[in-house]
DNA sequence: GTTCTGACA
DNA sequence: TGTCAGGA
């Protein structure tokens, strides 16, 4: 019943996150200006994450390491919708009910890359490292 | 010692 | 993204 609320409390400073995550400072900052998360400041306007902010910065990680830039990230995590089971019409019968199999939710976000326009890295289309789509 | 913002030979 | 400056 407070679950949220303990996830959301602010905690951990900028050099547990770091070891925590893998990340830099510079991309945990970065990530930070483009919304993907919202720690509190101290007094002394030091960051504090939270356990929710943490397990969202591993979300991004696993993202950038699948070759993801951050307009697709962006576009993943900025906007849950793309994860609700769209209208789910009594003809499609319970086959739609299920959860998205790891098929599904391929498609689903290659559908979503493609949309946003950054579906490449370093102009190489189809990137080694995008496995995950192919 | 740690983190912050701004900036880029 | 790394890294350095200059301050807190």
């Amino acid at each position: 019943m407070s679950s949220h609320i303990r996830r959301s409390m602010p905690l951990f400073p900028m050099g547990t996150v770091m070891k925590l995550t893998d990340l830099s400072a510079r991309q945990i900052r970065y990530y930070e200006e483009h919304q993907l998360i919202q720690p509190e400041r101290t007094d002394g306007n030091r960051r504090l994450f939270s356990l929710y902010d943490i397990d969202r910065l591993l979300e991004i990680k696993d993202l950038i390491d699948q070759g993801i830039n951050m307009a697709g990230i962006k576009k993943i995590l900025l906007d849950e919708k793309h994860f609700e089971p769209h209208q789910d019409s009594k003809e499609q019968g319970e086959e739609q009910k299920r959860n998205f199999t790891d098929e599904e939710l391929r498609k689903l976000l290659r559908k979503e890359l493609i949309s946003a326009g950054r579906f490449h890295r370093n102009g190489h289309p189809y990137s080694e490292r995008n496995r995950f789509f192919h």
